[in-house]
DNA sequence: CTGTTAGCGCGTTCAG
DNA sequence: CTGAACGCGCTAACAG
């Protein structure tokens, strides 16, 4: 391995002369900094980043830390995080902490330990552990996609509870009064926020709520389909289903298919999240979109600017909006259409 | 930023045995061992990984870097990659190249800058340049997913080969006979082996090749589509669509569904990869099946085990095996349908 | 079982 | 415009 040390003796000068043209810091005559860069090149020499570190107490780098990289809605804020990121010249790191604390903090852990430069977080519970943590050492924090109580820090996420209310309101005006709603577990304040949306609609139409038809399964595609088999199982059965993401839509399919129905003819479905566009071949779900990919690019450029420029600011929040898309999955109840034909 | 010598002065001991209680490595009295456990704790002392990599030549850190994370295929490697590391305490940094060689060469660059011990990698292109610049560094590689012509060197991936010859070798059976092969660009191995799969078929069974149902549009749903297009205009129009993956074949049926055929009375599709499970209310696809999640473990697990073990051992190539799902996108030809009704 | 010395590769500081 | 000395925080190698 060549070091500064060899790039110097073989140009005849300095380290810190070699350290100046490398870096293009400081001056260099034009003799000696093409010494320098001849040298640089026949050596090849590459600088060690990780002794610049020690010196510098920078690593240029980021920790991306989410439940499940998997997760289409995870990866493409992923994406959004590396492309500013590598603009920038910085590394990233993930890890994936299944929703579980404990190994959110041994992650933390590890990358305090390897003097990450900031973290960008989807906490997996309400505790401050977290944010304990990273404040004692310093480190920057920005938390994505969740809402969190403990204090004001930096956060990006999109409305959800504004994005539930309009996806309810819709539903209202087709004229549906028993909607059922199946969401994550409450711990997740999206899963929260979108109960609370949905409940704002109901109320504010005078409709009142039924907890039978509230469901905290989780966000999967398993506990989407058995959320929705429980609901559908209750009398008047809801002639709609609102699914607090894609997954809990797909499994709210499977069982709506396995009871017979019809979308939206039996029930209308809309959801939290669109399907990737890859997958859908002809998209007929009702859904809100949230902009993944610019959660991800905002909330890595409000990271890095904050590295990068030395004077601190207030911590900011980035709500960003949400987009209604109304497809084919939701339609006037059957005993409207029947009564009104379109 | 307490250090290990703040630690060290507070325990009445020299750093050294700090380092050793810390790391656990030599020996301690349980005396020595208790008051600097008790030091560390009340410090709050962090070890900084940065300085102990600067001395230790090892950062236990891997580079996966691939053509885009976005793609549930390249997604579901980083997460058994991320799961090997996450147990054997290694981080994992993660690039995309978009099949740039350019960005490759640049994150390879910045990469070794920052000694990473090792690297996965999904090439994007043909040229030896990244295998000479790891090399140049010794910077141990595993190559994923793709085959690499200049040296015989770690890799773990599925054989495309064998997978596509099967899948055509299915649709042979089933009576077609004009069967459209649409894939990526030849330059990727993947790419150039399921063509191979598919000529080996077709010459065996005294098909001869048509290169006019050959198309290298690319691995994208509108490259799909465009080359369905072009192949259902060639006549006589083809009877079966063999999409070089999941993405190809999403593009095929629509560009089938805009000509106002149905698959498969009209057409057979069948591809490369499985549509994820969470997208398929209904899966229908007839289709060979990688496993993603090994392929990333395992490669994880070689370059791992590699940087660890001190003894080398020889270049290790491991192919995966895939798998043949039939479902109902394949029947058989409708010549054939009409006159043997199944 | 514990401490001392030295140095990983670089960049800041301060002289020249 | 260039160089010498020093130290970032840690651990290998060697004493004792």
């Amino acid at each position: 391995m060549t070091t500064i040390k060899d790039v110097a003796r073989h140009a005849g000068v300095s380290t810190m002369t070699v350290s100046r043209v490398v870096n293009k810091t400081g001056y260099a005559s034009g003799d000696t900094r093409a010494r320098v860069e001849q040298a640089v090149a026949e050596l090849g020499y590459v600088p060690n980043a990780v002794a610049r570190h020690l010196r510098s107490k920078r690593t240029r780098t980021v920790a991306l830390v989410l439940s499940d990289i998997t997760n289409p809605f995870f990866t493409t804020i992923a994406r959004g995080v590396e492309d500013v990121a590598a603009a920038r010249n910085f590394a990233v790191m993930f890890c994936n902490t299944d929703e579980s604390e404990v190994e959110e903090n041994e992650h933390l852990q590890m990358l305090i330990e390897r003097q990450i430069d900031g973290v960008l977080l989807v906490p997996s519970g309400s505790s401050p552990e977290p944010f304990r943590l990273l404040g004692s050492h310093n480190v920057p924090l920005v938390v994505l996609d969740r809402r969190v109580s403990s204090a004001t820090m930096d956060e990006v996420r999109s409305d959800s509870e504004a994005g539930a209310y309009q996806l309810v309101r819709h539903l209202l005006e087709l004229g549906h009064r028993r909607i059922a709603m199946l969401s994550g577990q409450r711990t997740i304040s999206t899963a929260a926020d979108r109960i609370a949306g949905y409940e704002r609609a109901l109320t504010e139409a005078g409709i009142p709520v039924d907890p039978a038809l509230i469901r905290n399964d989780g966000f999967a595609v398993a506990a989407g389909r058995s959320a929705a088999r429980h609901v559908l199982a209750t009398r008047p059965r809801p002639t709609a289903i609102f699914a607090g993401n894609n997954f809990i839509a797909f499994g709210a399919i499977r069982a709506i298919r396995d009871l017979g129905l019809l979308v939206p003819e039996d029930v209308s479905l809309v959801c939290f999240d669109d399907v990737p566009d890859e997958w859908a071949i002809d998209p007929f779900m009702t859904c809100i979109v949230q902009d993944a990919y610019s959660m991800g690019r905002r909330a890595a450029e409000l990271l890095l600017t904050r590295l990068t420029s030395d004077r601190p600011t207030k911590p900011r929040s980035i709500i960003l909006p949400t987009k209604l898309v109304v497809r084919r999955s939701s339609a006037p109840p059957a005993s409207i259409a029947a009564i009104v034909p379109s």
